[in-house]
Parts: C-alpha cells; sequence; structure tokens
DNA sequence: ATTAGCACTCCGATACATTGAGTGCTAACA
DNA sequence: TGTTAGCACTCAATGTATCGGAGTGCTAAT
C-alpha cells in the first residue's frame, strides 16, 4: 500500500506543477522536473499506477493528470512543508496586526485581510464565543418612570446593555436590591453557566420577586446573555475566486458566493470545528456546496479561554503548505496580542 | 423637443417589452403590439427619430433598438406608472416586518429580505444615523478599583457604554459628580451637537478636573460618542444578478460584486443620498463602477427625525414602476413601525 | 403620411478540418 | 527486469466556411 520513493516523488511535482498552473500536467512536463530524470514513458507508467490507486484523474483521455482529493490529503499530512515566513513579512504582518491593537474587532478583521492578501483566498474571521466568559458585575439602574438599563459586565471586559421597559413601578432600593441578588448570585460564574442554571428560583422568597420586578427584569437579562454569546464574522476577498480559474463557470461562481452569504450558516459551520489547524478537503467537506473547496481553519484563543477561529476557503488547488504556515504565524500573533491584554480595556459593540 | 404621441406609446412599448426580455426589441414585434397598429416600417421610421434624439441604441445594425438611460429617465419620470400591491401582498409584507417588530434591526433586515425576494435584485438597508439622536443621560458606574463604565442613554432607547480603564485614583463621590456635570451639559443636545461643542473647556475650573478624572474619561465620552453615529448595512440578494443576462459576463459580475463589497464606501454613498425615493439610473451614477447600474434608495423615518436607508441595486433595465412603489409601501410601514414604538424598547447593538 | 418590397448587414449556429498535447502499448535496449 | 524510444490513437481546442434569420434602411407605390 506505501508509495514507492520515486511514486511519492511524482505525485509531489504533480501536486506543485498543478497548484501553480491549475492545467493538467503531462509526463513531458515532468520528465524536465529536475528532480525527476527520467523519460516521459516511465513517469506515464508510474501515473498508470498512480492513477490506479486513486491518487490522480484524468479529464480526458488526452490531457495530462490532476490531483485527486485523495493526493491532496497525502500531501497535507505527510508531503508539505511549512513555509516559515521571512522575516520582513513577520515584521510587516506584525505592524498591521497591531496598528490597530486598541480595537479589538479591528484587530480580527485586520487578521481577515492580511490573510486574503497575501493567499488571494476568501478569508473570514470569528470574533470568540464568549461561553466561557466570567460575570463579574450586573446593574440596574433608573432612567425614566417606566424604564431601567440592565447592564453586564464580563471579565473579558465586555460591557452589555439593554433598555427595559418596566410593567410594575420600582423604587431605587429595590432596583439596588435585585442588582445585588443577581450579582451576588452570578459573579464568577460562566455565561452559559448562567444560561443553564435559571437561578430565578431563588428569588421566589425573596421581596424582591414579591414587586414583580425579577419578572420584568430576568427574561431581558437572559435574552442579553444570549446576545452576549452573538459573534461576528468578518468576510475578505470574497470576489477573489472570479481569479481562480476553477471558477470560471458563472454557475460555480455563482454557488460559492451564495454559500458565504449565507453568513448564519457559516458562522455555525465555523464554530463546530475542532480547535487547532484544520484541513478539509474538497469531498471530506459534509456540505454538498462545499464538495470542490478546501477550507482551512485555525484557532486563536483570547485570554487562554475564549476560542476564535480565522480561516480561508478556496478551490481544493491551494497552496497548502504556504497557507497553513500563514495562519499559524496569525493565530500565534493573535494569541500573544490578546494575551497581554489580558482582558484589558476592549471595545464594546 | 417633445415627443410626439405616437413616439412616446412606441418608446414605451419598446422599454417594457425590454425589461422584460432582455433582447433588443425590433420592429416586426412592436408592430404587433396591440397598443400600435401601424407597420414594421413606420415603427422603423419612428425608432430612428427616436435614436438620433438619443433614446435609443442599437446594439449592431442588424439587431433591434435598446432603450437608452436617457430613455428610462424619461419612463422615470413622465411614463411610469405606479404599481400598487394587492392587497393579499400588503398583508404578507406587513406580517413578515411586524413579526420581528420587537427587535429593531431585525425589521430592518427584514425589509431588505422582502426587497431583494419580490425585486429579484440586490438590496440593501442602512439603520438609521443618529445625528440627531438626543442625548437623555449620562453615567459613570464604579467597577474596579480601575476600571469605570461610561453609560450613554439617548432619547431614541439606545444605550451605549464603554469600560474605561482609569489612570486616576476616583472616589463614589467624583464619579457621581462629573455624571451630574456631564449629564447637565449634554442632556437634550443632540449627538452631533455634543461632538462639535466639545464642553470640556467648562470642566477647567471645577473641582472634577482637578481630579484628572475627566481627562480620562472625557476623550471616551467622544469616541462613544462616534461610535453611536455608526450604521449598519444589510444586504441581501447578492447571487441575484447571476441570473440576470446582462452579468453572464464574468468579469462584470466580479466588478458588480467587489463594488458592493466595500461596505464602508457603499455605506457613505448611500447615506449622502437626498430622502425620499431616489433613482439614479446608469450614467448618472457618479461612481465609475456603476455606471450600467440603476439605484434606487427609499428613506424612512424612527420617530419622524432620525433618517435610515434602503434600496436596490439592478442593471438599467429593471422594473421602475414596481420597484418604486413596493419600496414605497415598505418606507410608509417602517415609518409608522418606528412611529407606534416611539423610542420605545429598542434593542442595543 | 403610410406601407410594401427589397437589398443589405451582421450575429449566431452548425459543420468540418486542423492542430497539438498527451496517452497507452509494444518492442527494443541496458 | 526496469527503462525508454517509437508510434498509433484520442480528444479538446481552435480556426474557417457556410448558412439562416432577424432586423434595418431606403425607395417607390399607395
Amino acid at each position: 500500500m506505501d508509495l514507492s520513493e520515486r511514486k511519492l516523488k511524482i505525485l509531489q511535482a504533480i501536486i506543485s506543477d498543478y497548484v501553480r498552473t491549475a492545467e493538467p500536467v503531462g509526463s513531458r512536463t515532468l520528465s524536465k522536473h529536475p528532480e525527476l530524470g527520467f523519460s516521459p514513458a516511465t513517469i506515464r507508467n508510474e501515473m498508470a499506477d498512480l492513477e490506479e490507486m486513486g491518487y490522480l484523474t484524468h479529464p480526458h483521455t488526452s490531457a495530462g493528470r490532476v490531483p485527486s482529493d485523495k493526493a491532496y490529503r497525502l500531501y497535507v499530512n505527510a508531503m508539505m512543508e511549512k513555509k516559515e515566513l521571512s522575516r520582513e513579512e513577520k515584521i510587516v504582518i506584525a505592524e498591521r496586526l497591531k496598528g490597530s491593537a486598541t480595537e479589538f474587532e479591528k484587530t480580527i478583521e485586520h487578521a481577515a485581510s492580511i490573510l486574503s492578501e497575501i493567499t488571494n483566498l476568501t478569508s473570514f474571521a470569528l470574533t470568540p464565543k464568549k461561553t466561557e466568559d466570567v460575570l463579574k458585575y450586573i446593574n440596574l439602574l433608573p432612567v425614566d418612570e417606566d424604564t431601567v438599563v440592565l447592564m453586564i459586565v464580563s471579565e473579558s471586559g465586555k460591557v452589555s446593555n439593554k433598555a427595559i421597559q418596566m410593567n410594575v413601578p420600582y423604587t431605587d432600593e429595590n432596583l439596588q436590591l435585585l442588582s445585588k441578588t443577581m450579582t451576588y448570585n452570578y459573579k464568577g460564574k460562566t455565561i452559559s453557566q448562567a444560561l443553564t442554571n435559571n437561578i430565578i428560583a431563588n428569588f421566589e422568597t425573596d421581596i424582591v420577586a414579591m414587586s414583580g420586578l425579577a419578572e420584568d427584569v430576568m427574561p431581558n437579562f437572559m435574552r442579553t446573555l444570549e446576545d452576549m454569546l452573538n459573534v461576528n464574522l468578518y468576510m475578505e476577498g470574497l470576489t477573489n475566486i472570479f481569479d481562480i480559474p476553477e471558477y470560471s463557470d458563472l454557475e460555480k461562481a455563482k454557488n460559492f458566493i451564495h454559500m458565504l452569504s449565507q453568513k448564519e450558516e457559516l458562522t455555525k459551520k465555523l464554530i463546530e470545528r475542532d480547535d487547532g489547524i484544520i484541513v478539509t478537503i474538497g469531498e471530506e467537506n459534509a456540505d454538498d456546496v462545499m464538495q470542490d473547496c478546501s477550507l482551512i481553519t485555525a484557532s486563536y484563543h483570547v485570554d487562554g479561554r475564549l476560542v476564535g477561529k480565522i480561516g480561508v476557503i478556496g478551490p481544493t488547488r491551494m497552496k497548502y503548505g504556504e497557507v497553513t504556515s500563514l495562519m499559524e504565524f496569525l493565530t500565534d500573533n493573535l494569541n500573544n496580542t490578546f494575551k497581554l491584554e489580558s482582558g484589558g480595556n476592549e471595545d464594546d459593540e
């Protein structure tokens, strides 16, 4: 089942040629490769073998060979070499990320820009899912006779709020009491814990509940917590696919763009992916509309806990080595950036 | 300079045929129109005149005629008839908008969805620019030893906030004093007024300023005000253009999508447009990349003051009558929705 | 003023020949 | 026995020629 040294070399050459040119590569071209000192005929034999084994395909009889998904998988697993970025590139990238360091979301957005610019693919970035963010402080503030503002502050520095229309008259004392009770009950809990353990039951016996205040406030509190879990999806380089030969077919381009326009679904797909750098190639993607794409995602961490994602999507024919190396560098950089800031002064909204 | 009755009829027929079929329309076809009982030859003469006057073009010698931008302009100004929506359509649309009435932004987003679904064009919706929103209440809340939350509430119900890292130690009294001073100074002012009249000078002599507190707070206050002016752009039906013959050319489709991906620029263009229903046709658009598109925007009002926009963009060949009627209905509906709520419980973020 | 008639133009579809890159196979070779 | 040269074959892509049809513009008749 193992491939001979020579077959591997040939396969690698085919992949790298094809990735570069997008044209099926033939035996003649390959025999000119410096690493492959064999005649076209020999290479043809090997290619026939490789095709039988499922690593290559044939668009039609008189065309060269094209790597299959299986070939790319082998390449990514075993043959691909990381392409370390040059010192200059690293500096430029780091600068660009740092240039917007005060604004959390901007930094993420820039990461996506960089990714699409360098790879010439479509990239995206997902802000962290705050499931594990810890509640710190809850307050209720009087505004009007019938309006109260609920404010929630979390460890990561996120501040959320909501104006609540009160059905029941309230007093400042009651508000304060409820704020304190809520803070006492929820402080130190993660958002997901707060959402699953509805502590409203505890209030039942309390004077606050008697006043009906909690009935007005708690549903809004829960909704606001849910809102806090929302993530933002940034996308860059959408039109890059028009320059990729694979998508010179209008129908294909349409499907691609249509898929990427479904932001909610896309977000869901991305969140579900495992941590670390994950490469899924062509048919490995569960999704029908992604059967001829490769998707690469990487996760970054804020404060070592909250997990966000960046990624690229493009044709299966892509420079896996370069892309993954770049993504590795980017996530490392993001991890560091968000570690130093360490829950500092982030931006709301 | 005026066009004869007959010429007008012919032009109208050409436009309506061309809008429907996207094919150049010839004299034969026209002579079969029930309204036009003339022979092809007669119609040809008239068409030649219309072409000379700039209302028609000729893709090539042996092709039918195509309306020019000038023709569309005439059509929109003088010939187009509003197409009242049916009672059922109105009900369905109103229901869809109401279904999300509690969430301001969702309502806007739905308006865009409806617009693109019915017109089969690309649509967008812009949340209102809050320049004229009036400040109501400003508060500073202690969180940490070195963290304070700034909270701003406006008449429209929008609540904004920002966590501030304090460089100077503060006391609760100082915070309260500063909150009160700020509220006193800014309450009743619009956001744009607050942004232009920097009242920080007034504080100079005040004890609060002495403590250095204001220096920490004011820049953040200003930044937050600016953030409050940010608008959101929703876009729907981006891929609809792939079904439009005009964009079966890959290059054109690319340019179109690329233009719409530049969200900031697009937002700026849209905001700048006058109120009411505005139609700009082809070359009337200042922008190079929009020379063969028509853009229709309409404004809706929240509380009669804040102005948001909805719109569609597509090929100059579009059903102006139907689209503008629909947009009129939508904006009327939005105006009412946001009037009844009257600064009620809107959503932050 | 309108229209029938006709020559003319030009696009688009169809058919056909040509080219060239590449294959698979066989037989010769080291 | 593995490698290679040679050769017939395949097939997409390209170019060329032809033809039909839709539509025009002009002229002459009504």
